[in-house]
DNA sequence: AATTATTTGTCCGTATGTATG
DNA sequence: CCATACATACGGACAAATAAT
């Protein structure tokens, strides 16, 4: 993210989706943006060229660029993704994300269930232990936090799974270093756990059934854990 | 799709997800391609923006401009998505997209047992006697069955699950259009049903389901009503 | 129904920036 | 530190499409 034409793909994207550039509205046209922004109309068809891509605009001959209306935008895109968190209209946000995950998670968990390999059980498995020797060190609990659910993740293999979920973790701690001051988190998912003891024995669950290959278990206490970090995210909101 | 920037992504975007530039390898340098594909250097541009936009190239000064690897892309862009789709290569690519709409659908039922406005029930109840009306009107049943499932994705108020549902769905239509002759398909859903009455009762259990506000119960149905559209793909696949 | 005005789309000559060797 | 090779950036010209008259 350096060039001029990615700085005003965010400068305009972030207008777009504040709500700055409403849906419907017709942009200024190539060459005021040009003017205005001070860079060559190359670099402005550039920027046109990506926000249509992501969905937020569409161009046409004569008639201008116009802003498209939300269910057109690339969700998924991560610029859109932190763009959308970013704006404190749209907080509630959050909590959709969540429920997708809750959706996509433990369908995860069933397919590492189903599918692991050798490889990726052993990496589950150290993940787990080191989860289990960490309990005292918050900063060793998240990273072996972390790990063991990349490693539930990989095991999916599911790439288009793989992919979503951990976009979707991105924007899950984008959307944390928001909320938090930066201070207060230290790892993906250690802000959540308050009772790390409890924490540890959900891990536990989600453990055991993948290595046992339940994989109707797995999905269930998967989607277990993720309800709790959900009631824990419903509370601190609705403060 | 016509201007001759969008041609050119479309071209590239194939070759890249085909492995025909694989991961890693430098493209053509601007100029090149530029003569190449007989399109000025601002059209080069232009499209390897949106390239990159899609997650399936970075430009470096003085480096070029370089295939990224597949962990790296837009999965959830439709062109990326239908490309992918097309590739021989990636036909199991399929059964990776129902097991995500395996991990959504159900929670959006969920969501929309919890949620449904009176208005978005209505549509559902009516989408649900048009079912009842068309167990022998194949083409009726479609548009209702569509309606269906429609109805209650809006009804779940997650405008990320709407959109990522939408999309899912738009992809596995695509996917039916290669994969069966044009003929045989009637619309969005009818081809998965064998026995309509089977299925008009599991669209019962469904409806029931969310207009009691069972948000489990609703999850669950949804669940078995999709592994048994997943079942018949694996038996149509596996021949 | 034909004309015009407006805006995007396309082309290309030139110049600058940046990392590599 | 210089030369090289590539992307990046600039801007003037013209083509094409289409909304407005």
């Amino acid at each position: 993210m350096k060039n001029r034409s990615d700085q005003l793909v965010e400068e305009l994207g972030r207008k777009i989706i504040t709500g700055e550039y409403a849906n419907g509205k017709i942009l200024p046209k190539v060459e005021e943006l040009s003017e205005h922004y001070e860079v060559s109309r190359t670099v402005v068809r550039e920027a046109l060229k990506g926000l249509s891509t992501m969905g937020l605009v569409r161009s046409n001959q004569r008639a201008g660029t116009t802003v498209l209306p939300r269910s057109n935008w690339q969700w998924w895109n991560l610029d859109v993704l932190t763009w959308v968190l970013e704006d404190e209209d749209n907080r509630d946000f959050l909590l959709h994300l969540t429920e997708v995950r809750m959706g996509l998670e433990p369908m995860a968990a069933e397919l590492a269930a189903k599918r692991a390999t050798e490889e990726d059980l052993i990496k589950i498995k150290d993940a787990f232990y080191r989860l289990q020797q960490s309990i005292d060190d918050e900063k060793a609990w998240a990273i072996a936090d972390y790990d063991f659910h990349e490693a539930i993740l990989n095991a999916s293999q599911n790439d288009l799974m793989i992919n979503t979920i951990k976009t979707l973790r991105k924007a899950l701690v984008i959307s944390r270093e928001i909320t938090f001051s930066a201070a207060k988190n230290s790892g993906p998912e250690s802000s959540y756990e308050s009772s790390t003891i409890e924490a540890l024995e959900r891990h536990r669950l989600i453990y055991e059934a993948i290595i046992t290959r339940d994989e109707n278990l797995a999905g269930i206490k998967m989607r277990e854990l993720i309800q709790r970090i959900r009631r824990i995210l419903e509370k601190i909101y609705d403060n």
